[in-house]
DNA sequence: CCTTGAACCTCAAGTTACTTGAGGGTTTAT
DNA sequence: ATAAACCCTCAAGTAACTTGAGGTTCAAGG
């Protein structure tokens, strides 16, 4: 196709970077309607069809799908009803970048976990994973159930820089290798008393210690529906090994209280 | 279904927040495949497949697909070759997230400019799409092509602030309008001329003195293949539109160098 | 003028992660 | 026992393409 502005499929293709079965696939749904030789039924397309395209690339990269921008494309002007549908679509951007920030960020900390410790194990690191995935929705249900002080551990921690997030990310994971090894020995085990210290210490090591004493009051306080929330959080532990850690705290801290 | 720990599909559905349908569509292909009653044919999920699901949604929550999900779940531990796969999924969310705020911006610039002006030309919003879209192509472009001092003019006006940026949005608007209303007009005309002084008041009254400059050296130098440049950027302007354009703003350049 | 390879054509089917619907069986509460 | 609520399977639809088969047309060289 020699003449200066008519370009064949390939030609256009080139030129403006869409594959072309793509340009197949418009011309089919009737977005993109070049010219055809009547007797090849070959594609031509034209100069203006370039700045079509440049429109359709337009719109897309605002969010309309091929259907709304069929319609748009016949309109001359825009005028402010487009406004509510251009701030609906700015919304849901909005809200994918919430998501999209959200995994870069538990990924970052996967990868560094898996980089440091070489193996881990795919249940430990998962649980991790949702209880990022989580934070909100954990937030949310501490927030109905009024523990203030709770979500303002959890904010405080989350104030924390990268690096003690990071810190804490290991001492859990840590500790849930060395729970499900140390499980069966007796509470009183001087190797699992120093597990539980490790994890004490390095726990607490990050919260003030006004927090830390709200957190001790609300502990003591009686019994709630947990039912559901440990439903959105599975603990990486059995049941029996739940139970088990819980004693060895309590023997921890009575240890501590007597001395 | 009484039993505490045994669900239908619908309480596994209420349980988890996850659509039936979807849950019928994870057993189909694989994923989760609950117990099911050999003679009514009816799903029995248990507690242990709340954690299965859980563990999917975390490993699409981190961008993987069912299919390598479905793999993935299999594994008892994951190993540093993962990070290899987890490092891709987080250049691919970078890209994502780029694409997305570019998104947001420009949507933001149209609604303030459909706001203001109540109704718009659409084939000058979508050239002032298309231009923030294409900015960073432009500019590797002038990079490709040595101008660097463009690329310093093009960055000077990125670093202005969002007022500035709506203002020059405003300007380069009503001129094309202005253009299309005047053109035909012989360039001396006085309204032609004060249009002309409009827009590049407005337009250079955001970029420093020294770039203004560098901009003026560089337009006296020769020609370079615009073509290419000239198809990432279909003015709003018909051919002839353009001309007159150009040939007003050298009869103004003219007249104020006489002064 | 003929041939050959590249480029083009149409039409059908595949992709992902679901959603919707038709037509019919099962459970549970009354 | 019967009705409402719930469940089943299987088929088809969705968006925005991509892939492939099988056949036609074009452009250049001999």
């Amino acid at each position: 196709m020699n003449n200066n502005n008519k370009f064949s499929v390939g030609e256009f293709s080139e030129k403006t970077g869409i594959p072309i079965p793509t340009l197949h696939y418009y011309d089919e749904i009737g977005l993109l309607r070049p010219e055809k030789n009547p007797s090849s039924g070959h594609r031509i397309y034209n100069y203006q069809d370039i700045i079509i395209l440049q429109k359709i690339l337009s719109l897309k990269f605002l969010g309309y799908s091929l259907d709304e921008i069929k319609n748009l494309l016949n309109k001359t002007s825009f005028t402010v009803d487009l406004n509510e549908s251009l701030s609906l679509h700015l919304q849901a951007l909005e809200k994918e970048k919430i998501q999209i920030e959200q995994s870069m960020k538990s990924i970052n900390r996967v990868i560094r976990l898996i980089e440091e410790e070489g193996t881990v194990d795919s249940n430990l690191i998962l649980n991790l994973i949702h209880s990022m995935r989580t934070e909100h929705i954990q937030k949310e249900w501490m927030d109905r159930h009024m523990l203030t002080d709770v979500v303002d551990v959890v904010e405080e921690l989350e104030k924390k820089s990268e690096e003690d997030n990071f810190s804490l990310d290991k001492t859990i994971y840590q500790v849930s290798k060395e729970v499900k090894q140390l499980y069966g020995k007796p509470v009183e085990d001087p190797k699992v008393q120093r597990m539980i210290k490790n994890y004490v210490e390095e726990y607490f090591s990050l919260l003030s210690e006004d927090l830390m004493q709200k957190f001790a009051d609300m502990n003591i306080e009686g019994e709630l529906d947990f039912q559901e929330f440990e439903n959105m959080t599975p603990s990486p532990f059995t049941e029996d090994e739940q139970k088990w850690f819980d004693q060895a705290i309590d023997y921890y801290i009575q240890q501590e209280e007597i001395e």
